[in-house]
DNA sequence: TCCCTTATTGATAATGGTTTTCATTATCAA
DNA sequence: TTGATAATGAAAACCATTATCAATAAGGGA
C-alpha cells in the first residue's frame, strides 16, 4: 500500500480542469472522505474549522460547487431545507455507489447497497434507451425512497 | 361519465384529514390538474391570480405543504433553486406515474414513461426487501436521471 | 528563487425562496 | 344563525446560498 504524500489523486483532476490546488480544497475533500454522513455546507464548515480556523463559509460553498461540477461530489436534497453533499467515489473506491431511504418525518437518511446489482442492471438498460430516444447524455442518477423509518413509526 | 358538480374527489380527502374546503385550495388543485408542467409556488401563484386576484403567496405555500403531506402532490428539487410541484394522480388517473430526465445545464425536465414497466417491477421487489430489512414504511420514490439534453449538447 | 499574473480567499452585504406573525375573514358543526 | 376556530392576506422575518471586493496565495516563467 502506498505511503507517499497523501491524497494526490484529486490534485491532478483539479489541475486538469484549470483549478489550483489549495489548502482549503484539500481539507474539504478530506472531510468528505473521512465521513459516511451526508454533510451540509455548514457541517463541513464546522468540521474543517478545527484544522483550518480561518476558513470562510463562502469558500466551502465555492469549493463544493466545483467538486459537484467536476463529478467528484454529489449534491442531494433530502427535504430539510439545506443541500447535502457526499463523495461520489473515494481514491480506491472505498465509497460504494448506493441509493437512499429518506424518512420524511425525522429526515434520517439510510444508505443501502442491497438490491443494487439488479438496480444497476436495469438502470444501464434504461439509460441506454432514454439516451437514444431523448438524445440525452446521462451523467448520473438519483434513486430515493421516501417513507417513515422504524424509529418514527414506533412512536 | 359523471357530470355533476366538479372536483369533489379531493374534498373528502381534505375533510378526512381535518382540513376545511376553501376556494383557494380548490383553485390551486385545479391549476395543478390542468397542467403537465412542473410548477413552482410562484408559477401557481401567478396562474391562480387570474381567477382569484386576492390570493396571497403564503396561501400557495401553505396549501402545497398540506397537499404534499396528504400525498396528493409531489414536491421536487430539480436544482434551480426553487421547489417544483406536480400532481401525484388525477381524479381518474389522467396523470400517469413517471420519472424524470433533468438537464443540469438548462434545467429542462423531461417526463418519461418508457421503461416504466420494468422499473415498477424492480421497484416493487426492492421496496419489499428494503421495508423488511430496514423496518421502513416506504410511501413513494423518486428516480431522476441527470445529464445534458439535446438542445444543450448541440451548442 | 523571485516575479508577475490571476485565481482564490475571507469578511460582509445582498439575494431570494420560504416561513412566520398577526389581525381579519371564512368554514362548518351545532 | 351563531360560535369556535381554521384559513387567509399582507408584511416582516428567516436563513441558506450567492455576490462583492479588497487582500492573499498559487504556480508558470525568468
Ligand atoms: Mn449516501
Ligand atoms: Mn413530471
Ligand atoms: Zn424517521
Ligand atoms: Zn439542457
Amino acid at each position: 500500500m502506498g505511503r507517499g504524500r497523501r491524497d494526490l489523486w484529486w490534485q491532478g483532476r483539479l489541475r486538469g480542469c484549470g483549478y489550483r490546488v489549495t489548502a482549503g480544497r484539500e481539507i474539504i475533500l478530506d472531510a468528505l472522505t473521512k465521513t459516511d454522513k451526508h454533510l451540509s455546507a455548514e457541517d463541513i464548515y464546522l468540521a474543517v474549522r478545527k484544522a483550518c480556523p480561518g476558513i470562510g463559509l463562502a469558500t466551502i460553498y465555492r469549493t463544493l460547487e466545483i467538486l459537484v461540477e467536476m463529478g467528484l461530489v454529489f449534491k442531494f436534497d433530502f427535504g430539510d431545507g439545506r443541500a447535502r453533499y457526499e463523495l461520489v467515489e473515494g481514491p480506491n473506491k472505498e465509497v460504494a455507489h448506493h441509493h437512499h431511504l429518506v424518512c420524511t418525518n425525522c429526515k434520517r437518511v439510510i444508505d443501502y447497497t442491497d438490491f443494487i446489482e439488479d438496480e444497476i442492471e436495469l438502470l444501464a438498460k434504461t439509460e441506454k434507451g432514454l439516451s437514444k430516444k431523448y438524445n440525452f447524455d446521462i451523467k448520473n442518477h438519483v434513486i430515493q425512497f421516501y417513507g417513515i423509518c422504524g424509529n418514527c413509526s414506533t412512536k
